[in-house]
DNA sequence: TGAATACGTTATGTATACAATAGCGCAGGA
DNA sequence: TCCTGCGCTATTGTATACATAACGTATTCA
């Protein structure tokens, strides 16, 4: 094992899955450029045959795409796919916002939904709203909806709302800090939290249709403010994540 | 590498993913079993580290869950965790015929489905219908929407239903072939295809919401499709795929 | 007799060695 | 000068050896 410094708290192939995806979603490696095994495994430290499982997982998870001719490489997105990605998520919310709110949940399981809401209530106050308040936002909004997601007890559908998230527009921070100097930014935030508070009380009075309906206008808010932080490139700088963006006209 | 017998015309990683999907599906290895490596090195003939690659895309498929304390095992699923996925997957492909529809798909793009239409049409004419008919209805539908799907044109929605696809009740042939014997079964196959005929007018009519809806519906269908099949059970030998629901009570 | 601990066995996680292929460059001929 | 073919190199795919952790069993002590 030579000097390889090895830490033991975590397996070595989560490790390299986490420093992969951070290099990717950092703008290190840049969309279409070929990951080379070697070289992840000089910047993981973890050996070929974890770096190798990292991979296939990133894979799976739609951040890298297999080479025919073998490896792989960081996977390009035009807007659209991310738009797209975005209804997607969407409409899987909805299903779950569904699901919830026709199987009934109780007072005490929406608790934490509603201390969220008041937390981003809270932080929406300030105008404008600093960077560091958009940072907390970003925490609460998206523990608001894995808690909905939760909601649906459907593990199935937990678990494809997982991956739907995993692609790009899941780090929504991007989007969001891209705005902080727009002026439309705050608004959309603020209409966005009131789609959170009808979601909610949608599930609570049982009515599944307008819960769903709820969550995809939701996303289609999303939509909105991406196109919005894109016709305002001058801001992306701030958006690592945006990185993934092909560069291409599409 | 000894005596070891080698196909050299397909990956060895890929040879170990279909062998051992083909073994969790026909229930040569029950839900809940553990899945040893060095087992599953014997049976596909593959060495460790294709076999473990296979596992961990297995895993990412949905078919084995991860255990703590290290190794796979075949996942179980509860009668909703199914029909959620049912109902799941029609969801997305009612967005995939909702975005075919308001993108515009030429006359030329539907003719496929057209003529995949008009082959189940002829299979469905046999009253009652055959077991080898059946079997290529399972095929026909397959590709019926997976064509739908394409329609979509969007790469991340079509990569989402693949992976919604590769749930258990993705294998349709089981719930179908099992009611070959039920007086409902020709019914409800007439009333899907009727589905199809639907989706497909109002993409050429560029209705998005009704080619959403139907599609829904459509789901819906396969679920009591589902249950009907569940309620059955004598005729669930046929059923090699629903050897991965839990035989707890649920 | 039962429970707890220690030891051994087995299986997984990791590392590395080996094999094969694909891409690239150089050289030679047309 | 350009095109083609051959060979080398670099990188991936595969196999296996080694390390470590977990589980089961047996033995001993209370």
């Amino acid at each position: 094992m030579a000097e390889r410094e090895v830490d033991r708290s975590v397996s070595q192939t989560v490790k390299a899955q986490l420093a992969l995806r951070d290099q990717i979603l950092s703008g290190s490696l840049r969309p279409g450029e070929r990951i080379s095994e070697l070289q992840a495994v000089e910047t993981t430290g973890a050996s070929r045959t974890p770096v190798r499982m990292a991979l296939v997982r990133l894979e799976e998870e739609g951040l890298l795409e297999a080479i025919p001719s073998g490896g792989f490489m960081v996977k390009a997105f035009s807007e659209r796919d991310i738009s797209d990605s975005i209804e997607l998520r969407g409409t899987l919310e909805g299903l779950a916002a569904r699901f919830a709110a026709e199987r009934g949940v109780s007072a005490r399981e929406l608790e934490p939904l509603k201390e969220c809401l008041a937390a981003i209530d809270e932080l929406l106050r300030q105008v404008p709203i600093s960077i560091e308040a958009f940072s907390s936002y970003v925490t609460l909004n998206a523990r608001f909806h894995a808690l909905l997601t939760e909601l649906s007890r459907s593990p199935p559908l937990i678990r494809q709302i997982d991956r739907a998230s995993a692609l790009p527009f899941a780090s929504p921070s991007g989007f969001v800090m891209a705005q902080s100097a727009l002026p439309e930014a705050q608004q959309i935030l603020i209409i966005g939290q009131e789609h959170h508070r009808v979601v909610i009380d949608a599930i609570e009075n049982r009515e599944g249709a307008r819960a769903e309906a709820v969550m995809r206008e939701h996303a289609r808010l999303a939509v909105r403010n991406l196109r919005l932080a894109l016709r305002n490139r001058t801001h992306l700088d701030l958006l690592p994540a945006l990185a993934l963006i092909k560069t291409a006209t599409d």
